[in-house]
DNA sequence: CAGCATCCACATTGATACTG
DNA sequence: CAGTATCAATGTGGATGCTG
């Protein structure tokens, strides 16, 4: 009976710490922000307040339903205000909060590390990937 | 046929940008390091070396195949080394290099951003979800 | 101990068509 | 113009079993 209760508290251990990991805000917002298209509609916005189909043409890869979905959670955490113009056609402005805007200053940063250290990045793959052929070489090694 | 052309124009500039999006090296970077499990082995090696067993347990929530997956993808985008060391059983180290360390100064950055600023962040979604209650106001508003 | 291979469930995303 | 709705494809991640 040993094994099963092992096998038993193990599961009972990670659905410990899934909860608390599910528990932790922190971590749910990190996720959020980190979102593709939330990166990119913050450097968007950062010169200033845009329209929807503004936003459309600036980040042309994005579909209507996720630029939508990504504004809705964007405006939903308190990062972007929207504002509707009743007029015909309607009119409907996006612009950064405060809060949006500091974020916006840290993923700048993060933006310009990965644009520093791209080159940095590649050779590293080239050199794994150029390993990885090699790598008899390292299984013999290993055997000593 | 002005409708087709226009159409067809349409699908063009999306090809085109899409193509100069999946050239983005940046982007794809950023795309990686915002992962959720590559932020948590950053800061869980933040403070030195550490083995395959003792992240698994600093990180219960995560698969081997994660753990492993994530920790190639790492050492092949040069964050972080990976030792083996010939033993009975075999001993594998992980250790942040100075690149990694460059990183993870800036994730952290974020990650304190997320929870000096997750307040705000909750307190505008509870704002933003009983608008949604009141919403038929609004519709009115937008009626004039 | 530190993985890899396989299968599978689910969430995310995209394409398409339609609307106030 | 600024969306909504729906369906199909894709990807991501987890569970399981096996290995050097």
């Amino acid at each position: 009976m040993a094994t099963s209760t092992a096998a038993a508290r193990r599961e009972q251990e990670r659905s410990d710490y899934n909860a608390y990991l599910a528990e932790c805000p922190s971590h749910n917002l990190l996720a959020q922000i980190s979102s593709k298209w939330i990166t990119l509609l913050l450097s968007a916005l950062a010169g200033g307040s845009m329209r929807y189909s503004n936003l459309s043409r600036a980040i042309p890869s994005v579909s209507q339903k996720m630029l939508t979905q990504s504004l809705r959670t964007m405006e939903r955490d308190g990062l972007l205000t929207r504002t509707v113009t009743a007029a015909v056609p309607v009119r409907v402005d996006y612009e950064l909060t405060t809060l949006g805007r500091s974020l916006n200053v840290l993923m700048t940063q993060v933006k310009n590390w990965a644009e520093s250290n791209m080159d940095n990045v590649y050779d590293a793959r080239r050199g794994y990937d150029e390993r990885e052929v090699e790598d008899p070489i390292a299984a013999l090694n290993r055997r000593g």
